[in-house]
DNA sequence: TATAATAATGACTTATTAGTCAGTTGTCAA
DNA sequence: TTGACAACTGACTAATAAGTCATTATTATA
């Protein structure tokens, strides 16, 4: 395990340095001290590797800012505790978010853009949370659009700060976007993003094949130990093969793994794919 | 010149699709149906391409921009225009605003991380300029910062158009960005980016060997025809290898070429080569 | 029509990559 | 000390890339 660790933080700096594409497994290996042979011992492919590290940083970014989104108590200071929150994992992985920032769009494997999509959609959701707690009714046409704004704010001092070796202080950026913030909350009236287009917008980008999930589910299955999600794991897989349980039935077993952080990403692929499913007979 | 375009166009298309690293020459020639051999009578490399692209959309999309914003005579209607325009043309070209987004940040070759911060500021002067334009001495504080959001807007909301299949109401788009901006630029009182931070990020992010801004010289004395633009070049060249004149002759002779569409990026970078120099000594 | 000049070809070289596997080394229990 | 097992190695394969160049096709000119 140790060995993993090594070569994920390794691999982590060189990407950072010159992206994903441009680094040789060859690079990473003796980056590390280490064979390429000791390299294949750890991940099956160069692509499970990046997987890995964007899973392992992600969730982490997301829970801590949801984390801190949630237990706060005072509303006051929760939009700057966000925005605080957010930019210092920025900081503190940089390398991390270096490597999202570069390839996010640019990607071709199919799987790391569907997880790109399912960890954005994940932020979106803390962010709409976060807004209809402060400002509740009175956005209720505007809050898709707000959403959207924030993230451009996001994106932008994000790159602000991981490219352009400017001395940042955090503080003083998060009480300016929570002024920000406020403002177009309280007094903007045209929204660009509207309910539609938020719902067209869900509806896109989403495909794995059948074999690509039901590799990704035996992953899962070797790695999980509790008997109650090893089971709904199997149970799913057997459903994919040969459909024969109910809809109820399926939505309690996504509902059995959702609640295990290791599967949140698996039961986020399946509950998409069973949704197809259904929507493919009309 | 029919084989330079068509090239140019058919590798856009594979650019957007797969990205600049990932197609090949040998998919490009393909697509076009012709051999390898004849690409290489057209570009020297693959690089060539790319950077030949990228002059063609960014000067074409950004001068587009500046005429509408600085021809418009009715200023209730400019930021409009510069929003209608910025997103019709991102639009328009969309490949290649693609190829963008992908490029941007991830980028290996100096030079084309350097032309990217280049039209990037030109695009950042433009806007400021409007700003300062629009809004006056109200905004003196945080005008810089207001660039930057109107940046994060643009990119947040092209990301939008270009990778979600989504219908999209330019008027609409428009006019809720105007708004927003309206809101910010009076209300907002808090800025991030002050002149000093604005300062630092332009001292950052320049470097080109001497060989490469010789041989970069070199090409564009072969382009160029008008006997003053030539001399000047030629001066300027000696001058790099063997410095002889006078500061305000050096001006002098930039001022020249900048004058000269073909010649504002090399010129760009002389200013940049002779600012650095002269830090050099203190 | 004959000749020169230019345009275009694609097999080839060289370089690099991801991934494999037969063999080596190290470890630890019997 | 021995033997069995896992950890590790790096030369190797197969695929693909950019860029070259001797050869051929096309066009212009005399």
């Amino acid at each position: 395990m140790g060995k993993k660790q090594l070569i994920m933080e390794k691999a982590l700096e060189l990407f950072a340095q010159q992206g994903f594409e441009l680094t040789s497994v060859q690079q990473i290996t003796e980056h590390c001290g280490i064979s390429k042979g000791a390299f294949y011992l750890s991940f099956k492919s160069k692509d499970e590797l990046i997987l890995a590290l964007i899973d392992q940083f992600m969730s982490q970014m997301i829970s801590d800012t949801d984390y801190r989104v949630t237990t706060s108590q005072n509303d006051e200071k929760t939009l700057y505790e966000f925005y605080f929150t957010m930019f210092q994992s920025t900081q503190k992985h940089s390398d991390f978010a270096k490597i999202l920032m570069k390839e996010q769009s640019q990607s071709f494997n199919k799987e790391l853009v569907i997880k790109f999509h399912y960890y954005d959609r994940l932020l979106e959701k803390t962010i709409l949370t976060l807004m209809e707690r402060l400002f509740g009714e009175k956005i209720e046409n505007t809050k898709h659009d707000l959403v959207y704004c924030i993230k451009g704010f996001i994106s932008i001092y994000s790159e602000l700060i991981l490219f352009n070796n400017v001395p940042v202080d955090l503080d003083q950026l998060a009480q300016s976007l929570v002024e920000k913030t406020n403002l177009l909350a309280t007094h903007a009236t045209i929204p660009f993003i509207t309910e539609e287009i938020f719902q067209f917008k869900r509806l896109t980008h989403t495909e794995v094949t059948i074999d690509q999930l039901l590799e990704i589910l035996e992953q899962n299955l070797k790695d999980v130990e509790e008997p109650l999600e090893k089971e709904s794991l199997t149970l799913l897989k057997q459903h994919i093969l040969e459909p024969s349980l109910s809809p109820a039935v399926v939505e309690g077993l996504l509902k059995n793994i959702q609640s295990y952080p290791s599967c949140k990403w698996v039961a986020f692929l399946l509950r998409n794919y069973f949704k197809l499913e259904n929507n493919e007979g009309r």
